[in-house]
Order: C-alpha cells, then structure tokens, then sequence
DNA sequence: CCAAAAATTTAGGCACAACTAAAAAATTGT
DNA sequence: ACAATTTTTTAGTTGTGCCTAAATTTTTGG
C-alpha cells in the first residue's frame, strides 16, 4: 500500500552487464571468446613445438573454418601472429593476456576448493568461465584472503611464467619413486579417475614396470598397484618431482 | 628437451566455455541476456504496478525496439506474458528463474565483501555478472561456507520470497528514530555516496524536517546531519525498521 | 471527440562467432 | 616428380541481440 508509485526510477542494470551491441565491441573487442582462444594458443604451445589451425580447433571443438576466421581477428588485434597455412604463435601481448588469464583462473580454483569446498575435480570448467569477468584487483583479494598459494588444487603455478621444474610420468623408468607435483589435463572426467585411484599431486608413487613397447606404466601408489596408459592424455599430463635417473638404472 | 613430441593431445576446453553456436541455442535458449532481462522484470515489478516496454528499455539501456524482441522470445519461452502495447507480467517460471538468480546475486555479493574484502559499493557489478555462471550448488557451498548469511551486503533477503517488511525512508515524518535496513538502489555511484554520509545498514538516524512540499529530508546521523532528496532514486530505495507514526506526530 | 504527443511494434541492417560446402595450398606416397 | 590425401582457407548461411527509421497503437489535451 502506498508502495508502488512512482514512474521515474533508478535502477539500471550495470553496463558491464548489458548485452553487446555492435557499437560496444568497438571499444572493447577483446572479447571472451578471443580470450578463450588465445589462453586455449598459450596451453596448446606448452605442449606442442608448433599450434596449426586444426590443433586449435580440437581445443575448441569446433570447425577449423572458425578457427581461421578467429585467427584473423586475433592477428588483428595483435594477439598473434598468424601466417596463413602454416601456424600461430602468440605475441608478447597474447602471452600477457594468457597469463593473466590463468592467474585468475587458479585463484579461482583455489578459492573454489579451498574455501568453498567444492569438488577438486570439478571446478575447472567454472574456473574457465568466471576467468573471464574478474579483475586483477579481484585475483588479488582472492590470493590474500587465501594466504598467497603459489599453485592451484590441481598443483599447476598461478604464476605462469614459473620456469617448468619436474618431468612427465610418463617419461620415468621403472625403479624410481617420486612425488606427484601437477596434473596438467583437467577435464573433469581424467581428474575424477586419478582421484579414484589416488594420484593427487603431492603423493609419492613408486614406478615398478613398463611394458616392451613402452605403453603401460604400473605405479605403486600407497598400498595398490595401478596402470596406467603412457601417452599424452594420461601418464604425460601427470608431472613429477625426483631422481631422475636412480643408479641401479645406469646402464 | 624431450618435453614437447606428440601430436595427439587431449587438452580441451569445457564445453560450457566455448563459444555458442546456433544449433547450441536450440538445447539450452535461456542466454544470459535472457536471464538479465528476467530479473529485470522482477526488480522493476518488485517498484512499478505495471512494466512496459519503455521500463525495461530504461532499465536495460537500450531502445524499445530490442525490448520488443526481447519480450517475444521470453514470451516463447514461457518466462512472461506480453499483451502488446499493454505490459509485461513475470509467469511463474520467470518469478522462479528471478529468484534463483537474486539469491545467486545477493550469496556472491557476500561472498565479495565477506570473505574477499571488496568494497561494499563495488561488488553490485560483478555479482550480476557472475550470477549467471554459478550453479544452485555453487550457491548452496557460498552460504554454507558464510555461515548462511540471511542478507547481503546492501540488506537485501538473499531469499527473495521474505515478505517485504519495514517501509522507505522517503515515507518516514520527523520525528521518528529508524534504523537502516536495506539499500535496493545498488548503482556504484549511489552506494558511494550513501556510503561516505554514512547512511548503511543498520546504522539508526532520526528524521529531523521535511521541506513542505515534501522535496527534501534532513536526517541526523551520528553526529552530523544530512539533508536527502526524496525520490525514488535516493529516500525511495533506502528501507528503514521503526515505529510507523510516533505519538508526537499523531493528529 | 478528435488531433497531437507519447509509447510500442515492425522492418531492415550490423557485428560476433558458429556452421557447411567448396576451393586452394601443403604434405605424403609411389 | 606428380598424383592422392590432408590441412587450411574462402564463400555463403544461421542465430543472438543490438541499432535506426518508419508504422502503428495508445494516451493526452483542447
């Protein structure tokens, strides 16, 4: 009663929050998707010695037409360099971007599981999404109010430029015993699997066989013995710290 | 050094981050746009006894013309119902969708304040955005995590089905003694403003005068007095607790 | 009550970013 | 070395959601 009746009133939805129109992406045209795109160039260059259009365009599940008319974009934004048939590399402005981008996506992570409790094997996809809308203000306040934690739940650096210090699982020998240090694929599936059977980073495992043709490793971890497929989806995405040639290997 | 060999590689980007596409659209066709608009609507329900087209176009910043697309596909959606060149009404799913939404909205903003320490006048921005993003469990660990906080920030019922209690600072006479309980106008600018005189919630003020043709009102806060048009846009959208007519003031 | 003003809708167009299909370039195999 | 295959690019289409301009409906005022 008497509540509801005036015309003029204040509220407005915020303008970051407003739908593009045309005339927006002039000012900013470094869009998420862009952002996506060039952080999916930085991980895929972390993994290959050169990135083509159709690497790109599995990361992205989609077509490799979209990927082109995208790169395109990217190269005109100075995000990359692109040379038409051959590959990409991103420019410093690229990296930058990308690096920045996964600052704010591992402080996600890490405030996702470690204050919110949420799934270790899970909060990568949402990481991946709310990467995009926060500032670096809003990384900062996550890393104080989390104690400054140098890596993510998935033990992958929040500061990218960290030189790469371990090796893959899948390049040890049997005989060694070393210590889970990152996983570097996080699709939810894989992660939920290496949880099951136990390989979070900071476990020690004991590598005990390797089949002839070098495609199944068996680790010891804890009391069971697993196995596991040497290549870069499994045993290659899992990195380690220790020994890396114990003597008894020694030819 | 032996680091970067394969070409098979199992990186991916979640499917919820990749950029749709228009056959995506026809699986999921509630956008974020979609959504803002929604809770466009309940807000603007929640102050007006009818929305039109030119309420939302207002509220939205853009032309009537994009509202009236905008109706229609909501309409399809079943989210409201349009009689054209009369109103807008929210349907049951849209009042459902809205109130999903604002308690998502109102848990990130405790989240933001609370725990990360952003300012209480900035955090309105990034919680809209972020809203659409954050699943009913995500929302669920934020409130579990804050000790289920029962508002936010700005006093707003984070369930926004709590029936509506206590009136508007513009509807208060001299005389009486309030207490701040909630701000619904939350536009940065605003919310600094009220901020720096003090006005936030809970803080108690007394109503000191009110210009006879009812423009402006002086409230003493603390020490100082401060002197408030009265509208929607500012008295209007600052809710107070208090007795409703003081004896002093009864005919 | 009818004309002027205001609000709303329709029509036509644009940018983003996906898609398919077809053309062009690069790589591979004999 | 040249034909066949693979990879990449070009061309043309779709859907979202904005825009402007014009047409329509509703409201307001003499």
């Amino acid at each position: 009663m008497a509540q509801k009746v005036a015309r003029e009133i204040a509220l407005r939805v915020p303008a970051s929050c407003r739908p593009k129109s045309a005339k927006d992406y002039e000012k900013s045209p470094i869009t998420e998707s862009i952002e996506e795109y060039t952080e999916g160039v930085y991980r895929l260059q972390e993994e290959l010695d050169e990135v083509g259009t159709g690497d790109i365009a599995k990361y992205m599940s989609c077509t490799s037409a979209s990927v082109t008319t995208m790169l395109k974009r990217m190269s005109d934004l100075g995000l990359v360099e692109h040379t038409p048939y051959q590959g990409v590399r991103l420019t410093e402005k690229g990296e930058a971007l990308s690096i920045s981008l996964l600052r704010k996506h591992r402080l996600l992570e890490c405030l996702l599981v470690d204050f919110l409790q949420l799934p270790w094997d899970d909060v990568h996809d949402l990481a991946c999404k709310l990467e995009h809308y926060i500032s670096e203000e809003v990384a900062d306040n996550i890393s104080k109010a989390l104690g400054s934690p140098v890596t993510c739940p998935h033990g992958n650096p929040i500061d990218a430029t960290t030189p790469v210090t371990g090796r893959r699982l899948s390049d040890c020998v049997p005989g060694e015993t070393v210590r889970i240090s990152k996983i570097t694929d996080e699709r939810p599936e894989f992660l939920t699997y290496i949880k099951t059977i136990g390989l979070l980073p900071k476990t020690v495992v004991a590598v005990q066989s390797r089949t002839p043709f070098g495609d199944v490793l068996t680790v010891q971890i804890e009391e069971s013995s697993e196995s596991l497929p040497i290549g870069r989806d499994v045993a290659g995405s899992i990195w380690v710290y220790g020994e890396k040639y114990p003597e008894a290997n020694r030819n």
